[in-house]
RNA sequence: CGGGACGUAGCUCAGCUUGGUAGAGCACCUGCUUUGGGAGCAGGGGGUCGCAUGUUCAAAUCGUGUCGUCCCGACCA
């Protein structure tokens, strides 16, 4: 007997199941599940306080993290100044579409227009020539948590709104090898973020030319599986090469008294992860949420009539301060005006990693019942266990909703020889498809006309090569990831 | 930015075709009874019908415009 009811139509109303309209599933889930509001402006959403703890808790992991690696946070201005983007012709071109501009203030014009950063290279580039001289002044390593605004067409909360938050790590190197070296090492730190901290599985590669971003020599990204088949960019990684300091002259005195320019990266997350979060690891009921990121990690609910209601309180207390003084995130529901049983689906909704019930049978016996979110087995333990045994759980959480979304993936993650055979997969299954390209821009764009599949990346550890073209059949320059994209 | 749909109570929606006192369920407040999978009864509060404008004696209802959201496309973290 598991713990959730046994007949398994629709449990919590207004929530539209995944397999009728994954999109909706979507909305329904977060507006339920309290994380945010739609707000006055378009493409705008309020990160409510459920959802902007998440946002708190990856923040923190990341930060310590990149801490770690040798960086330090700074912090850039919003306005960034209009000649700033023509110094570097791809950025220019890249950004411009979606720029909003202040071009008024104070009642008056402004001589020159400001953009809202849409991310911040030409600003730390322009800083940068500044700060660095000597290769002694090397590797500057930075990191800034900011909001950016970018005026998409279309937007989707938390995966795609018009303002959203990020961090955007910009360092600064004396060779393209030290340079690459970062680019490459905080790709990892992503990847194992993700991974451990997310429990999201990842692909790590290369974005085609196509793909990277405006400006870099190379990009790369890590790419997560949603569970309608779409992929969404869970992190990116440039290497910069020299592009922004010729732009913007940041040079230096190398050891040969000779002038170099600087090699630059820049590396990011955002936002989006919450959505990315929600669309892996959500089911019917609502949110999921890995133990790490959870803003509570267990909800106690003690349970029971009046008469022993004070006495099971009493005991829930001690539990709650034994957790809590280990270092979970817990909280206690013991409100009286609300059922056990609408307590269990309310926190289910909202994604609560470990539901604890106490009541009065378990006084008797001195038990304490843990049920899982994410398999509804319930656990009877020992109240004297109580601490240990939680603390196994959330780590066994974590290790099951990994696999869950690894098995989801690999499952929809199938090798292909032809473009056809990819058609076939999107129309019956969904996913991604491995598959060799020759690498002509052609080919690549006929594959989104055909199929309105992307190439996500070009992995580092495919599980197989293709070495022919899908498109064309001939030889492959590449094996590429495809898919559908948020 | 094109094509489609939708904006009425905190939420989900009915009412609009055929203009005439703004409704239901859930949520909320009060009281009593309840408490191991969304409790029951009784009473109560709450809406300038997205906004603007036009037609009309009269507009939630008809017309126009605008803003926002969702879906589908073109562009993107």
């Amino acid at each position: 007997m598991g713990g959730y009811m046994s007949n398994e139509k629709q449990f919590v109303k207004e929530i539209t199941p995944q397999g009728e309209d994954f999109s909706r599933w979507y909305i329904d889930v977060i507006k339920k599940a309290d994380l945010m509001s739609y707000s006055p402006v378009r493409g705008c959403i309020v990160f409510k306080p459920d959802g902007y703890e998440i946002w708190e808790n990856i923040q923190r992991e990341l930060d310590s993290k990149f801490k770690e690696t040798g960086h330090r946070n700074a912090y850039f201005p919003l306005f960034i100044p209009e000649s700033f983007f023509q110094k570097e012709k791809e950025h220019v071109e890249g950004f411009n579409p979606e720029l909003p501009w202040v071009t008024e203030a104070g009642g008056e014009k402004l001589e020159e227009r400001l953009a809202i950063r849409p991310t911040s290279e030409t600003m730390i580039g322009h800083m940068y020539s500044e700060w660095i001289n000597s290769y002694r002044d090397l590797p500057l390593l930075i990191n800034q948590w900011a909001n950016v605004v970018r005026w998409e067409k279309r937007t989707l909360p938390f995966l795609r709104t018009t303002e959203f938050l990020w961090q955007e790590g910009h360092t600064a190197h004396e060779d393209e090898q030290d340079a690459r070296r970062e680019t490459m090492q905080m790709l990892d730190v992503y990847r194992q973020f993700a991974e451990d901290f997310l429990a999201i599985p990842v692909i790590v590669g290369q974005k085609t030319p196509s793909e990277k971003f405006a400006g870099a020599i190379d990009t790369f990204s890590i790419e997560a599986m949603m569970k309608d088949g779409k992929a969404v960019q869970a992190g990116t990684s440039h290497y910069l090469g020299t592009n922004f300091a010729v732009a913007f002259d940041i040079k230096f005195l190398d050891r040969e008294n000779q002038h170099q320019f600087a090699h630059t990266t820049s590396w990011g997350v955002s936002t989006r992860l919450i959505g990315a979060l929600i669309m892996v690891h959500g089911d019917d009921r609502g949110l999921v949420l890995p133990p790490k990121v959870a803003p509570t990690q267990v909800i106690m609910i003690p349970i029971g009539p009046p008469k022993t209601r004070e006495q099971v309180i009493g005991r829930v207390d001690e539990l709650f301060a034994d957790l809590k003084k280990a270092g979970v995130r817990v909280k206690v529901d013991d409100r009286a005006d609300q059922s056990p049983g609408w307590k269990f689906n309310e926190y289910e909704m909202r994604g609560i990693p470990i539901r604890v019930e106490l009541g009065p049978r378990d006084m008797e016996n001195g038990v304490v019942v843990l049920v899982s979110r994410v398999s509804g087995e319930k656990k009877i333990v020992q109240q004297a266990d109580f601490v240990q045994e939680v603390q196994n759980l959330l780590a066994e959480i974590h290790q099951q909703m990994y696999d869950k979304a690894k098995q989801f993936r690999d499952e929809h993650y199938i090798a292909v020889d032809t473009i056809d055979e990819f058609k076939t997969f999107l129309e019956t299954k969904r996913g991604f498809a491995l598959a060799g390209w020759c690498g002509s821009n052609a080919c690549e764009s006929q594959v989104k006309e055909e199929t309105g599949a992307t190439s996500r990346n070009i992995p580092f550890t495919p599980s197989e090569t293709k070495s022919t073209c899908l498109v064309c059949g001939d030889p492959s320059m590449h094996t590429v990831v495809f898919g559908r994209s948020y």
